[in-house]
DNA sequence: TCTCGGTATTCGGTGTTGCTATGTACCGGT
DNA sequence: ACCGGTACATAGCAACACCGAATACCGAGA
C-alpha cells in the first residue's frame, strides 16, 4: 500500500476502532494487534494510542487500568452512550460516501484480468 | 454532517474527482456543483480547485485552457494513463478498506428503531 | 455608467489526523 | 546482566480539507 491508505484510514480508523470497542472491551496493545492481523498491516504503534487519548477526551469512552501478568497495565477501553451515538453517526456518513463510491465506481464488467 | 465527513472525505475525495475525470474531461468549478448536487453539500470551493493543483503536480492529469462565454477561462482536466494507474491502486485501497468495515459493521438485525 | 450576481480560479492560514522516531516501563528466559 | 515481548506515551512532521478573501470576466438592471 502507500500514502493513499494513509490518507483514506484518516477519520475511517477512528470509527474502526470505535466499531471494535462497541463489540468488546479492549486496550492499545490489543486493539493495534488486531488490525495488523486483519491487514492493516503498516498501522503505526503510537497511531492507535493517540486516537484512544483523543477518543477518551471527547469522552466516547470510559478507561480502567488493568494490570497485566506480563508487563505494564493495561488501558482497557469500553464504549459508552455518547459513543454509541457517535458511532452510530459515523456509519451514516461511511453510507453515504460508500453509496457514492459504489455508483462512482466502474460497474464490474471486466473480468479481473490479472495483470501486473 | 460535520466533522466526521470532513476527516473521512481526506484521500477520498481525490479518488472522486478522479473517477469523475475518467468518465469525462471537466473543469473545477464544474465538478464543485456537480459534488453538492451529489449531496456532498458542504464542500467547500477552494477545496476542489487546491486538489485538481495536486493531481495536475503529480501529473495524474493533462490540462487545457478553454475560453468560457460567461467567465474567466476554464481549466479542462483529464485523466491521463498514469492518472489510471493511479485511479485503478485507488479502488483496490477503498475495496480493501470497505471489506473491512462492512464486517464489522453491526448485522442488521436492528428495526431501526427511531429513538432520539 | 456603475453596480451586482453568476461564473471561474487562486492562495494564505488553520485544524485534524496518521506516521516516524524515540523513550519509558514491566516481565521472563537465557 | 541482557534481550525480547508486552504496553503505553509523545514530540515533530506531512498531507489534506476548510475558511476567508481576493482576482477576473461577463451580462443585466438601476
Amino acid at each position: 500500500m502507500g500514502k493513499q491508505e494513509t490518507e483514506m484510514l484518516k477519520g475511517v480508523l477512528e470509527g474502526i476502532v470505535l466499531a471494535i470497542l462497541a463489540t468488546r472491551a479492549a486496550y492499545g496493545y490489543e486493539i493495534t494487534a488486531w488490525l495488523r492481523q486483519q491487514g492493516f498491516s503498516d498501522i503505526a504503534e503510537g497511531t492507535v494510542y493517540a486516537l484512544l487519548v483523543r477518543v477518551e477526551q471527547r469522552g466516547l469512552v470510559d478507561v480502567e487500568k488493568v494490570p497485566s501478568e506480563k508487563g505494564p497495565p493495561r488501558k482497557v477501553y469500553t464504549l459508552n452512550a455518547q459513543g454509541e451515538d457517535y458511532l452510530t453517526e459515523f456509519w451514516r456518513t461511511w453510507s453515504f460516501l460508500a453509496e457514492r463510491l459504489e455508483q462512482l465506481r466502474p460497474a464490474r464488467l471486466v473480468n479481473e484480468e490479472g495483470e501486473k
